[in-house]
DNA sequence: TAGTGGTCTAGACCACCTC
DNA sequence: AGGTGGTCTAGACCACTAC
């Protein structure tokens, strides 16, 4: 066992003690000038070994308030069942599963054209740059920011369904209303990846250092192409996403 | 626009010089001392602008080496296809995945008698603490930490199965050995969350700080109960998990 | 040996929150 | 006003890598 940094056995300490409950989720740490005091270390040190805690995401820090421990809820996201048509349903998905978990949803809509970025081109099969149409959304759980959505459509898809490409909301259901006008998606095929926040996916997001952000990447198709390209951002602390694949009775029966 | 603090405005230009290809991936900055004179910062400040930059996971950095920029080559895992036993094959998924996408792979792999975890003995419907087969296995591609893998079985079923709880890789893959003695998996539930590693996980994937890692949990169900959960940890920065689900034609078909 | 990043200190001043 | 964290400096010494 080689001999620690001092600034890494105050991150160490101070873990321990959020993890063993005398620092429990919600609750403040002690200033920066108590623990350094406490581990003999000047204030510079301490500050390091309490960053570490911040870009682990265990702990957050907001000027003249101190060090909070960082509190967790994860919200489930069913991606397997969410947008199966099967499933008759009011609104879209995202708000019919909020309120049923109890909280209160929100969201910011816009419609935009735009050129393809290289990463939908593709997988739309599309030439990059291409007009799109770009439908977002910006989710709030009890107002809290809690994902960012982008769909983009490709161009032939928005002069066959013109709703597509118009402001507002489609209140069926784009996935519905797609359906209705004979372009039914049959299947798709999703891509989740994770990394660090962009600063403007920080801003958006409202998250600080040390919270990644799950991205999670849905390609519709027909039975002959690709029509259509979601990106959702989430904030990592805050999400789950989950699959059910295959016959599930055995997951619901009671334990025997 | 608020005047930014001069750490951030050195992260920023140093970002925006990454983007544009000042300093393509796997090329070194400036050492700290320049970049002190270029942005006429003292050695601190420009640490933590650097800092910034290495909690992103856009640079890592090493002593008496410096800065890099850190590439990003990413290693995509089908997850609804990785153990559908109608696709046969000759060993385990991973390394015929590896092997398929050119890379050389190699593991660890070990078994031991545990007591469950509480998150796995909820999932396993069996009393937390109770005894546990878990075959873990630590994965490396070229040689560089990939994934950790923990799969837990319960007792009931180590018992039925008595190759599960003996050291030693089963050659036909588990799901295939449970299949014929009649344990058949039929369907599964995955959850796929992220967070920054822990302590021990950054050393077992020897991530810096700056990479969170992605968690894929699968829980295997017979038709009544469920028989195994497997716990996957991936390096984020280099893993991206896949579904494909339901009629996948309109994706493999050449544009139009 | 020279140059790189890693750790640590002491002290200054600022911005924000609570009382 | 007093306490909190946020930014910044100047300088010291250590550890690792390259030559």
């Amino acid at each position: 066992m080689s001999k620690q940094p001092k600034y890494r056995q105050v991150a160490d300490a101070l873990r321990r003690e959020i993890d063993n409950g005398t620092y429990p989720p919600g609750s403040r740490l002690p200033s920066e000038s108590e623990l350094s005091a406490r581990f003999d270390a000047s204030r510079n040190t301490v500050r390091s070994g309490l960053g570490l805690l911040v870009t682990q995401g265990l702990v957050t820090s907001s000027q003249g308030l101190g060090y909070e421990v960082a509190k967790h809820e994860v919200f489930e996201l069913n991606a397997s069942r969410f947008e199966d048509l099967s499933f008759p349903q009011i609104g879209d998905a995202y708000s019919t599963d909020v309120t049923n978990a109890g909280r209160r949803p929100h969201q910011t809509f816009r419609v935009e054209i735009r050129p393809a970025p290289e990463e939908v081109a593709a997988r739309l099969k599309v030439e990059p740059g291409s007009r799109t149409v770009l439908r977002f959304c910006h989710r709030f759980v009890d107002d809290v920011p809690w994902s960012t959505q982008a769909t983009y459509y490709p161009a032939w898809l928005a002069d066959e369904a013109p709703r597509l490409a118009e402001p507002g909301d489609i209140e069926e259901g784009t996935t519905r209303y797609l359906a209705e006008r004979g372009t039914e998606q049959v299947g798709y095929f999703d891509e989740i990846s994770t990394r660090m926040p962009t600063p403007e996916e920080a801003r958006a997001l409202e998250v600080g250092a040390g919270v990644p952000v799950l991205l999670w990447m849905r390609t519709g198709y027909t039975v002959d192409r690709p029509i259509r390209c979601t990106i959702t951002t989430f904030r990592g602390d805050l999400n789950r996403v989950n699959y059910e694949i295959g016959d599930q009775s055995g997951r619901e029966n009671e334990p025997q």
